[in-house]
DNA sequence: TCCCGGTGAGTAATTACTCACTCACTACAT
DNA sequence: ATGTAGTGAGTGAGTAATTACTCACCGGGA
């Protein structure tokens, strides 16, 4: 016994963990506070300690969670130097790799489907900041004239579109993957590139391995 | 008083119907079958015998409600022809139009995230068939050297996913469209067949009004 | 002593589902 | 025509189980 009582933070951490992969697991109607309270490992009665309701604790697994801006700062560097094919595969590598974690992409859904308040939040201040500089680039390189000149909260919408699509197939409905990840995210990079830059790719795209 | 009390199968029309519209809103356990129930104007007794369970409820909406063969039959003239402009624009004006009912999408969507054995029914037996057809379709026009040569059904995948998407955020999330559905539907068709195409597009594509 | 993390045992409300029953109508023998 | 038995749609009033949430009460460390 390193320390026979977890401290008050270390309770809440462990039941908004605990009461996040229900929740992705079942919907918020899906999940009761009797199976987070056993998956925590603690007593109903001190989830609404800590939580005054059920609905509160989810808000406090939205609001924590979220995180996107190690993206969008791992983007920057990329964007500056205009190598647009490398802001492309850092963004669906993002998302499209081995270790994902899909929690927060089912969160989202459910959290949208069910038409929860906090969706608007949760989507409003995290997600809309992504779009909002990925078409803000697009636009600098159409402005450059790298770029076709198309829509280009569209086309950003588009990309990620593939990307979002993606998910939802292999991580929601589980349909199995028939090509790596690597690969996966290089025939989209290649597509949506080719089908927005002026110059057209060279006819065999050069990759890392032959 | 027309015909005082509808035959057995309007019965069951009329709560599938009511039914289809609840769960596509609240979820299957965000609705409950008393509000089934007062949504068709019957009592709760008379869903049950009609239907065993709540969940034979929900199974009859998906076994009934799914139609996809209209698209593939309407997109087979122009695949023929070759029209790959408008074979994608077909797809893509199909579910991103005035008039579509978002109904069918919540429900897929819910099932899978609820994880029910009826939405692998629903996917694998309707919807897998039309990935199928479309990367059949952009297989052929590779070998026929109108293509670049990708991964057909990758292909085919991220042209879905932008349609997806765009429902996604539109219907689901409520996000406002900033363009007309044939702009939009047009700037997507473009940006697809840009990165397909092995002789890239016209600087400025023509459309019907200047 | 006195907090503070923690709980067992509740409660009122809601849930999916059941049951005994009514009502309107039809078939048919009288 | 009429009594009557049967049928199938439809319901009000339940039930047992589950739900989110509460509260009086512990026990151990300062």
């Amino acid at each position: 016994m390193n320390q026979s009582r977890p401290t008050s933070q270390e309770r809440q951490a462990g039941l908004i963990a605990a009461a996040a992969s229900l929740f992705a697991a079942k919907g918020f109607n899906g999940t009761t506070t009797k199976e987070i309270a056993r998956a925590a490992g603690v007593s109903e009665a001190l989830v609404f300690k800590h939580f005054p309701t059920k609905r509160a604790l989810y808000a406090a697994i939205l609001a924590e969670k979220v995180t996107i801006h190690e993206l969008l700062e791992a983007i920057e560097e990329s964007a500056d130097k205009r190598d647009d094919r490398r802001v492309f595969s850092l963004i669906a590598g993002f998302r499209i790799r081995k270790e994902v974690d899909s929690t927060l992409f089912r969160l989202l859904l459910f959290s949208a489907l069910e038409g929860h308040e906090l969706c608007e939040m949760f989507f409003g201040k995290h997600h809309r900041v992504f779009y909002d500089r990925l078409s803000a680039y697009i636009k600098l390189r159409i402005a450059e004239g790298a770029f076709r000149n198309v829509d280009p909260l569209l086309a950003a919408r588009a990309f990620i579109g593939t990307i979002v699509h993606h998910r939802l197939l292999h991580e929601i409905f589980g349909i199995p993957m028939h090509r790596s990840h690597a690969e996966t995210v290089s025939t989209y990079v290649d597509l949506f590139l080719g089908g927005l830059l002026k110059t057209p790719l060279p006819p065999r795209q050069r990759r890392r391995r032959g």
